[in-house]
DNA sequence: CGTTCGGTCCTCGCAGCGAT
DNA sequence: ATCGCTGCGAGGACCGAACG
């Protein structure tokens, strides 16, 4: 490129750090310190070539270039956080509030939906080629040696959120669904139910909580009928759900479900249908129901304690920001059994 | 193989100030 | 006058990819 094309190219382009410390009279180290977070490179550049800086930036309108900072630092900023669906008010609210404890730190959520293995590995491989930093990923639809298999060659500090998976290279947050699904169907079994339905989205291809119910249920001389839930519109495939359990001639006496969610519009769809919950019918949702967050007194619902999400968001956060190797950890959620109105 | 892009950060050196 | 400390800025290596 000749000097009079350099030139040309270099009017178009945006300002750059060596404009701004051109015109404020500063060093480029001195804007870089300006633009910097760390205290201690702050306070380096004096009140004097601060107001220089600033003057400068407001004249140029520079705006620092994000990918030179990631280039030089090895560092993207960012944190992904992958969730195997979203709208649903889990998700929407394990997005909120890691987002939020990412933003404290500097990081920036960005969010990816994998509900298959494969579209798992192939987010796994776009941030090591340096889409993020770290990974918080919900994998509860794999198995456990499924989770070791993708997440043990995986070079970045990462968080999986898993039943019963144990951690390794990586933290695991295990949750307690299990346990409380557990602790659900006993309290049922308790009450004198014998017939029980549990309703599972059609998308999961193995989902763990079906063989511990069928445990359970096998201990006490009973079965789990499993009936699924399909179709992209979930509130309608629920809603289908309730109408096969309505008709059929022996009919369960209390339904299990992971969400929360599903359980209010199967709830709704049960009363329309001139089924009363919870005197015919119960209906326990798992999800992660506040005191309130569904204010439904026939629902039955399990909440986790959420707290150990963000404690666990929070120790993979420090060490990104921190530059330090990831201690791996292994966090777990208790559910609680919040019963609202006897089954 | 060398250069270029833009921002970061380490090293080095200078200026200023107080103590001796 | 000299020494030592502190604050501060300049210089340059460095990062990965593209291109000549």
């Amino acid at each position: 490129m000749r000097d009079g094309e350099r030139l040309a190219a270099r009017t178009e382009r945006s300002a750059t750090v060596a404009d701004v410390a051109r015109l404020a009279d500063v060093s480029t180290a001195a804007v870089s310190f300006y633009f910097s977070s760390r205290q201690e490179h702050l306070k380096r550049v004096g009140p004097e070539a601060r107001e220089r800086i600033r003057a400068a930036v407001e004249e140029l309108g520079y705006i620092q270039n994000k990918t030179a900072r990631h280039l030089r630092r090895q560092q993207s900023e960012r944190i992904c956080i992958v969730l195997p669906k979203l709208g649903i008010p889990y998700a929407d609210k394990m997005v909120h509030d890691l987002g939020s404890v990412a933003a404290q730190q500097g990081l920036l959520p960005i969010v990816l939906t994998g509900s298959t293995i494969g579209a798992v590995q192939k987010i796994l491989g776009e941030v090591e080629a340096g889409l993020a930093d770290g990974v918080i990923a919900e994998v509860g639809f794999l198995t456990e040696e499924q989770v070791e298999q993708t997440f043990a060659p995986f070079n970045r500090p990462c968080l999986v959120i898993h039943p019963t998976a144990q951690p390794r290279s990586y933290s695991v947050l295990n949750s307690g669904l299990i346990d409380a699904l557990e602790c659900a169907f006993d309290d049922l079994l308790h009450k004198g139910h014998r017939d029980f339905a549990y309703i599972q989205n059609a998308e999961m291809q193995h989902n763990p909580r079906i063989s511990a119910l069928k445990a359970r249920a096998v201990r006490a001389g009973l079965s789990v009928l499993i009936t699924t839930m399909v179709g992209a519109d979930a509130r309608e495939a629920t809603a289908g759900c309730a109408r096969n359990i309505a008709e059929m001639a022996k009919r369960p006496t209390a339904v299990l479900l992971d969400s929360d969610y599903t359980a209010v519009t199967l709830i709704e769809e049960f009363a329309r249908l001139g089924i009363q919950v919870p005197s015919e019918i119960a209906v326990v949702g798992c999800g992660n129901a506040e005191e309130g967050f569904y204010c439904n007194p026939r629902l039955t619902t399990i909440g986790p304690e959420w707290l150990s999400l963000l404690e666990a968001g929070q120790h993979l956060i420090d060490s990104l920001s921190a530059q330090k190797p990831l201690e791996a950890k292994a966090f777990y959620t208790p559910w609680r059994f919040i019963v609202r109105e006897s089954a």
